[in-house]
DNA sequence: AGAGTCTTCCAAAGCGCTTTGGCTTTTCTG
DNA sequence: CAGAAAAGCCAAAGCGCTTTGGAAGACTCT
């Protein structure tokens, strides 16, 4: 059933039909009620193709996808997929990953703006001048930034969650509690978020005198295995740190397991604060020593990604406001005073 | 640029130009030639709204992503993904994850049929008698099931690993060393791959005259928190079992959480293996001990389905073939001999 | 009543590609 | 060398929708 057979069986032209199921005002409200009625009764859907085709829309919103036999797409994707789409099924909108060389993604966004086929695309993990992020301003296509970049000579629209405040307060409650050596484990710091995160770290040894040793500050991807090691080799130095601030849950996996293995005690030998966010798989209260953290859940914010691209596609959100969600300081078993 | 300003450009007909650019016969070498070099010259590429409307061919496999509030994706899912995006991109395809209310997929389905908008779908975590396997079968799109149904009345394409085999291999080799009572801590029972895991152990079992008990199987969701509830369940009945096999890597953090709350040890009091989906993050050898899995790759059944999508998109592969793939048993420190 | 203004609808021109059917020209065949 | 076959190209008709530019009729106003 397509738009022609429609419209011939109601006797009225295509356009018309076409604007009454479209919501325009040129058309009698007594036959849109007819057309809209004609169209339920037969299950008339416009063909998304043909639609796209003439109008340019697409009803996707796209997100490349760095792909390559090394490289590891973060499991942080799929809660934040969660939530988008959760959002977008609400919203009838689909999700395209395109794949892309993660050595350059360039090319892709540009073929999928040039095709125009998404309607808006979302940028994660966002570096310090990012070039993805100066590249769809460019572009000119609607985007929104999960994350931040930092050193752009404009603004763009983000959501990203404040990693330097959360980080300052857990470091600020561990000198609080008396540490003075404090380790960060970190993930990778080519990105904005371990940056703000390291930062929010510096302040607050700063603010009480105190600094990060440049040994006791690691940037590894975030795998169980990279936490061991650098919880490892932290710990056994001659000055080791007596708290650990973590930038993932999986890494603290790790940390839990080099603690133990060197036959240290958490919170007695080393205190630990690791950021969550919020898998349901894997529960910082349910680590053997309850896990202190700093907490925001990736999901909500898949989902409000999702509803600001929709705002942005159907012209509701305009501008290049950018957003900062506060996160939690939850203290847990994992921290104590330092040691004597 | 397009079709029209490019033949116009090259003196030629839309007509000639298209085939020339497809590949037909019908066009001289040399014309052939010159076409190509002023498409590349002009960086000329065919807009694949236009072509899709034309052809139906739209370049993009489809995947139904069940979405809602208390609907959690697995985290397999990324590397499933990690895998199929690598070989996607090598084929210029797209993947669209099109959210769908979890109690109805139905709808979705027939809505990304009946709408073309994608070439062929997977789906993934298939049960018996799985409704969306028999529905994408009737609605003739191509498609690739990741892992099995059972009990439909028609065959069909698939990829899966043996996990009866597995799960059987593994019970046979706990059993060997002396084993009597297993447990196995499931997946959600519901799913096909559960159920055939399920069965390995049993046939294993039955093969020695044993059996497993009804207390000694548990079918939950795969998150730590279940494996460690399962586990101490498991290990404080009165016959508690000496071995578990335990259905993924998540889980096991858990049952080796519960082992060390009740002061047990592995492989003292009790042995342990699990199944390895294979994540780059969480690696069974890194273990406190390093566990023993049963282990594939499912990045490689991500780009295997991907292949044989792409495969049946192109008419390259048609019939119903249905392949299962062989599992390592790959034995670390988590078995031994059962306790006297 | 005539002019002007809405309201409501329509025909037709795109959007940019593929493909059918046919028309020349060239090449082969007996 | 005539006739048939093959090669190479083209015009135009879709694909199914939106949107532009009217047009016809109804209504208002002076």
């Amino acid at each position: 059933m397509n738009l022609k057979q429609l419209s011939h069986m109601l006797a009225l032209s295509q356009t018309t039909v076409s604007r009454a199921l479209n919501g325009y005002p040129e058309v009698n409200e007594e036959t849109r009620r007819r057309v809209m009625d004609a169209a339920k009764r037969h299950g008339y859907r416009p063909n998304p193709s043909a639609r796209r085709l003439a109008t340019g829309k697409t009803g996707m919103i796209g997100y490349v996808l760095p792909t390559g036999a090394t490289v590891d797409i973060d499991p942080h994707f799929v809660e934040f997929l969660s939530g988008l789409g959760d959002y977008a099924r609400s919203h009838e909108l689909d999700l395209v990953l395109s794949p892309a060389d993660a050595d350059d993604e360039e090319t892709t966004y540009r073929r999928i703006v040039a095709n125009k086929q998404v309607d808006a695309v979302y940028i994660s993990a966002p570096r310090p001048e990012d070039r993805r992020v100066a590249l769809v301003h460019a572009l000119g296509i609607p985007f929104i930034v999960h994350g931040r970049s930092e050193g752009l000579d404009f603004d763009y629209p983000f959501t990203d969650i404040d990693n330097e405040g959360a980080f300052h307060e857990a470091a600020r409650l561990l000198i609080q509690l008396g540490h003075r050596r404090l380790a960060l484990i970190n993930g990778d710091d080519r990105e904005t978020f371990a940056i703000h995160r390291e930062r929010g770290v510096r302040r607050a040894l700063a603010a009480s005198g105190l600094t990060l040793g440049e040994r006791h500050v690691c940037s590894l991807t975030m795998t169980e295995e990279n936490g061991y090691r650098a919880a490892r080799r932290l710990l056994e130095e001659s000055d080791a740190p007596t708290a650990i601030a973590c930038s993932s849950l999986i890494m603290s996996l790790g940390v839990v397991r080099a603690v133990r293995d060197l036959g240290l005690s958490i919170p007695g030998d080393v205190s630990l604060i690791a950021h969550d966010d919020v898998f349901p798989w894997l529960r910082p209260e349910n680590f053997s020593v309850p896990l202190s953290t700093t907490r925001s859940s990736i999901r909500l914010a898949g989902a409000r990604v999702a509803e600001r691209l929709a705002a942005r596609i159907s012209g509701l959100e305009e501008g290049v406001r950018g957003e900062v969600w506060p996160v939690d300081l939850v203290v847990r078993g994992s921290v104590a005073g330092a040691p004597a």
